[in-house]
RNA sequence: UGGGGUGUCGCCAAGCGGUAAGGCACUGGUUUUUGAUACCAGCAUUCCCAGGUUCGAAUCCUGGCACCCCAG
C-alpha cells in the first residue's frame, strides 16, 4: 500500500484525527462496507460512516432488514471507534433513480436503477452530504480499482474478476471518481470475509445483499404492479398465434422465460418460450421457443447517453470489448460513430436479449471506458 | 342420442395386465448489488365415474358420463 508512505499509518487514530485525511465510509450493514471501512483505518484515514436508508419500506421484511442492517453497521463502528452517521436520502432517491425507472418501464424499456443510484446518490448526494460532514474523499465497498493513467483517473475492474463490480460504475465521471476510493479493489471476496471474521465483525459470513440497491429483493411483478398497475394484453408468436395473456408488459423483460405461464402445446416443441419482443401499440408480447432461438439475438446495438470515463470519446472505430448485461463474459465489439448522441456496438458474436434501457459497458483490458443505454437491439 | 374417436398432474404427453416416463407451467433453493438467464430440488398412492374379471388393471369386460369428428 503506497498510501502508507503519503500517509503514515497512526498508532492511535483517535490521537491525529485531525492529521489525517478525512474519509466518509458508505455502510451498508454487509461485509464488504464494513472491511472497506477497517481497510481506510488501517492505511491512516480518519475515517467516519455513513449509513443511508433511501426508501421507505412498505412491508414488515423490508423494515426488519433494514433494521438489522443499521445494527450490523453500528456494530462494525463501535468495534472500529468510528462514528456512523445515518441519513434518509428517500426523496432523492425517488426523485432521481426511482421515477425514471418508472417512465422507462411504461416506455417498454427494462431500465438498471443501480447505475443510475450510482451516479445520482452514492456519488452525488452522498458525496455532497459527506463533504457537508467534513470529508475530503468518500469510499464504499464496490469491487473496482481508480488509476492515474496518461492524465486523467481511469475506472479498472477489480482484481477478483468474479465479483468486478465496474459495470454499475460506468456512469460516473472523473470528479466523482477524484472524490472516491474502492478499498476492495484489489480483493478477493474470501479474502474480504477472512479479514472481517479476523477482525471480528458479526458481518463476517452475513450472506451478500442482491435486488435493487435500497429497495432490496422483491417479488419483481407484485412490487412493480404497486407503481404500475396490470395491463392485461396477448401473448404471441412471431406468426401472429395468440398462446396467452400477459398482465403488462412492464412485468417482463427481454429473453425473459419465467411468468409466461405458457404450457404444452399439441401444436408445438417441448421447448420453453423466452420473450423475444414487446410491441407498446398492440400491447402484444412476442414469445419464442428455445434459448437458442435467433429471434433473441442481436448482432449489433444502438446506444445513447454515452458517459466516457475519461471525459472525452475514445477514436472511433474502437475494438474492444462489451457487457451488455452485469456479470456477462467480456463480448469482443467495434464501436462505430453515428452522431454526437449515437453509438453503435458490432458484435462479434451474435448477443442474446440485447434490451433496450440496459446499459451497454466498454472494457480494453481490465479497463472500463465508460458506457450507454441501449436503445435498440438489432441485426442489420 | 346413427357411426367413429378420445378421456393419465394446470397444459402437452408416454404407458397397451405387473404395480404412473418425460417436457412445459408452477413453487422453493443456489448463483447474482438491475431486470434476466442458468443450475438444483419439489410437484398424480393415482389414471372421467361405478361395477366386474384377475394373485395383480391406467391398461381387459360391462354400464354410465363428458368432449371431439362425421353423419343428421
Amino acid at each position: 500500500m503506497n498510501l502508507a508512505s503519503k500517509t503514515p499509518a497512526p498508532v492511535n487514530p483517535q490521537l491525529s484525527v485531525n492529521a489525517n485525511p478525512r474519509i466518509m465510509i458508505g455502510m451498508s450493514g454487509g461485509v464488504d462496507s464494513s472491511v472497506a471501512a477497517y481497510l481506510l483505518q488501517q492505511q491512516g484515514y480518519a475515517v467516519q460512516a455513513l449509513y443511508m436508508k433511501n426508501w421507505d419500506e412498505d412491508d414488515d421484511a423490508e423494515f426488519c432488514s433494514a433494521t438489522q442492517d443499521l445494527a450490523d453497521a453500528q456494530a462494525v463502528c463501535d468495534r472500529l471507534g468510528v462514528t456512523l452517521h445515518t441519513r434518509n436520502f428517500s426523496a432523492e432517491y425517488w426523485d432521481q433513480v426511482f421515477a425514471f425507472c418508472l417512465d422507462e418501464f411504461r416506455a417498454g424499456r427494462t431500465p438498471n436503477p443501480d447505475v443510475l443510484c450510482n451516479r445520482e446518490i452514492k456519488f452525488k448526494v452522498f458525496l455532497e452530504h459527506a463533504q457537508a460532514l467534513g470529508a475530503e474523499k468518500m469510499a464504499t465497498g464496490h469491487y473496482a480499482r481508480v488509476a492515474q493513467r496518461d492524465g486523467c483517473l481511469r475506472l479498472l475492474k477489480a482484481l477478483d474478476l468474479d465479483k468486478d463490480q465496474s459495470y454499475f460504475l460506468y456512469a460516473l465521471r472523473q470528479e466523482q471518481l477524484a472524490r472516491a476510493l474502492f478499498p476492495l479493489g484489489e480483493l478477493s471476496k474470501p479474502a474480504v470475509r477472512a479479514l472481517a471474521a479476523a477482525q471480528g465483525f458479526g458481518t463476517h459470513d452475513k450472506k451478500d445483499s442482491t435486488g435493487i440497491c435500497f429497495i432490496g429483493e422483491r417479488k419483481f411483478k407484485e412490487f412493480l404492479s404497486r407503481y404500475l398497475p396490470a395491463q392485461p394484453g396477448n401473448i404471441v408468436t412471431p406468426e401472429g398465434n395468440i398462446i396467452g395473456r400477459h398482465d403488462g408488459l412492464m412485468y417482463h423483460t427481454l429473453g425473459q422465460r419465467k411468468g409466461l405461464n405458457i404450457g404444452g402445446r399439441r401444436d408445438a416443441t417441448e421447448q420453453p418460450w423466452y420473450v423475444a419482443a414487446k410491441n407498446l401499440q398492440q400491447n402484444t408480447l412476442t414469445v419464442v421457443q428455445g434459448d437458442r432461438n435467433p429471434l433473441l439475438f442481436s448482432r449489433i446495438l444502438t446506444a445513447q447517453q454515452l458517459n466516457w470515463i475519461a471525459d472525452e470519446p475514445p477514436a472511433l472505430p474502437l475494438r474492444c470489448a462489451a457487457k451488455t448485461r452485469y456479470r456477462q463474459a467480456d463480448q469482443i465489439c467495434t464501436i462505430e460513430y453515428v452522431n454526437t448522441e449515437t453509438y453503435q456496438v458490432h458484435f462479434d458474436a451474435p448477443q442474446r436479449a440485447v434490451t433496450p434501457g440496459q446499459s451497454v459497458v466498454f472494457y480494453q483490458g481490465d479497463e472500463c471506458l465508460g458506457g450507454g443505454i441501449i436503445t435498440r437491439g438489432h441485426n442489420e
